[in-house]
DNA sequence: CTGAAAGCGCTTACAG
DNA sequence: CTGAAAGCGCTTACAG
């Protein structure tokens, strides 16, 4: 049935409001699915488009309507699960809310952050979701609000105020893991961290606060810090048993860390749960097939990236909103490694 | 030193060039970095946009230039890290080529699919690439075509011929990774595999090629299917123990699926590359510090994203090319798991 | 209920 | 080397 359009040239709203024999404005009306045109109109027109092979040209619309149905997205680490599924979450919600989404990857560098920031300000997104680059300026929201664009910011904090924010509840998170450790009978417990620009100060804190509520007192030789990610954790896990600080179990910064641990103890023909106890932070889906499979404290990644994307939205619905924040309630999920 | 727009719209080239003396074509140009415009008023030029706040309107530019600057990539499946890691060299290699990356996730659904692929030709893509969905029907190559955008299929093939595509050796692979184990004495080894539409067929093929070189009988009893995740790698190999096939190694579809088996191994008190040889597919970054260490066949994903960017730049370059493919070269790599 | 006209912010020949 | 004019494909008042 496709037949060739006039010119060799993609078919405009005026090929379609000539083959429909109306005019250009009831065709676009019809696109737009105005209720100003009766039925029998509107379905000659779309007969009409999808006769002619008919595509809508969105650019032209939104210039036109200077609106934009686009969103940017910047992540920091896609090579971390955690922000994987994250991001998968938070496209489905847009998607569904009708977004198409420009996607970024910033590799933790900066200056690529900034020049994707920039790119989608050219494509004028109609919002940004963020999820900084470690050394990102406190003062970034600022800026972006500047442009007239709304903003969510993911997971880590850039200041305490001035913009959404969707992230979990961290110190809580690691007091939770804590405890778990303590009334399992640990004394000596590790905490094999981040670097600063992470998450790691609240963690620390939360994993501090439980060993104040048993009264057992801090030492700083349990804890470790390095790049959050598998190699990170393996090191860190064989500098706290090579130090020999007695140490019989340790909280993981993040899901991969505690991975990279499971590495390294297995590498001495330790098992995790047996004679070392480990719990991560996130619970990725790998967590629940780790070798042993690893407890965890669960915050939902996919669904913290769908809260962020609603909190884009409702913004973006309402620029005039208060501040917005969702914070993951964590909870503790027990399995094999501790 | 920003200076309020006049009207508190955002300004435009004609505001420019009212502030830079010059005409709103030679705004242009200058914007376009022609040679045409002395430097000296370029720069006069550039230093009035830079004091108006101007930012360039990408999408007027478009509609005008008929021309586009993004690209569609829509994947299958990120909660596999092996697409996570091929999405982002493709991202890379797109974004240095100076284009803006439009992604959407269609987890294996093909309406989905779909609904992406309509909306980024909406939005002017001036090309695609696509890790298809199972179920993708062989004809969708032929249906972009006809849409008029350059397209490249990743991974999984759809029919043999009419797009440009990147993947990996498959049947090679398996074989690397068979003979292997072959070569370390193993004689009853299993393979656990994926399902239709994903690369099962070539890379058991590879499998059953390897044994016939050593004139070992195929045995189907060895053959499992499952999804190719973690759960399903998990599943085959209690079923393949559970089965009495006396294997004593496995030949796993990809790194994920090894990594549920690693899983269940270790719930059996089994350690991989002691009691039970297991080998992955891919090479993701966690292969190396899985536990045990995974041996792999590495078909560097990153590597594998940036060639499919490549391919799809040449083609837009020159739609006249004729067919292209890049297939990884696989390499083993051999760890702690077998 | 539908049409003619203006305009979104650019680029591109075409003059001069 | 720079300017005036037309036009990319839409939407949006405004008439009728």
């Amino acid at each position: 049935m496709a037949r060739a359009v006039p010119s060799g040239a993609p078919p405009t709203i005026l090929h379609v409001a000539a083959e429909a024999q109306v005019s250009k404005s009831t065709v676009s009306l019809v696109l737009q699915g105005s209720p100003r045109i009766p039925e029998a109109t509107a379905e000659r027109v779309r007969a009409a488009a999808a006769r002619l092979g008919y595509v809508y040209n969105r650019r032209a619309a939104e210039l036109r309507h200077k609106a934009s149905n686009t969103i940017g997205v910047v992540i920091n680490d896609l090579m971390n699960p955690f922000f994987a599924e994250v991001l998968v979450g938070l496209e489905n919600r847009l998607v569904e809310a009708g977004y198409t989404v420009l996607m970024g990857h910033s590799h933790e560098n900066l200056a690529r952050q900034d020049q994707l920031l920039r790119s989608m300000r050219e494509q004028n997104a109609a919002g940004l979701v963020l999820c900084p680059a470690l050394g990102t300026p406190a003062a970034l929201p600022r800026q972006v609000k500047a442009w007239g664009i709304p903003l969510t910011v993911i997971v880590r904090t850039l200041g305490s105020s001035g913009y959404d924010f969707a992230g979990s509840a961290n110190a809580e998170g690691a007091a939770l893991a804590t405890r778990h450790l303590l009334g399992a009978g640990h004394r000596r417990i590790g905490f094999l961290g981040g670097v600063a620009g992470t998450m790691h100060a609240e963690r620390l804190a939360g994993y501090r606060q439980a060993l104040e509520e048993r009264g057992i007192g801090f030492d700083a030789a349990l804890v470790l810090q390095a790049h959050p990610n598998r190699q990170g954790g393996h090191d860190m896990l064989n500098a706290l048993l090579d130090r020999g600080t007695g140490a019989t179990a340790a909280v993981c910064y993040n899901d991969i860390t505690a991975f990279g641990a499971l590495s390294a103890l297995g590498a001495r023909g330790l098992r995790a749960g047996h004679d070392f106890a480990l719990t991560g932070f996130d619970n990725v889906l790998d967590a629940a097939h780790a070798n042993p499979p690893l407890s965890t404290v669960d915050i939902r990644p996919g669904e913290l990236g769908a809260q962020a994307a609603a909190l884009l939205l409702a913004r973006i619905a309402d620029p005039g909103l208060a501040r917005q924040t969702y914070y993951a309630a964590p909870r503790l999920v027990l399995r094999q490694s501790g």
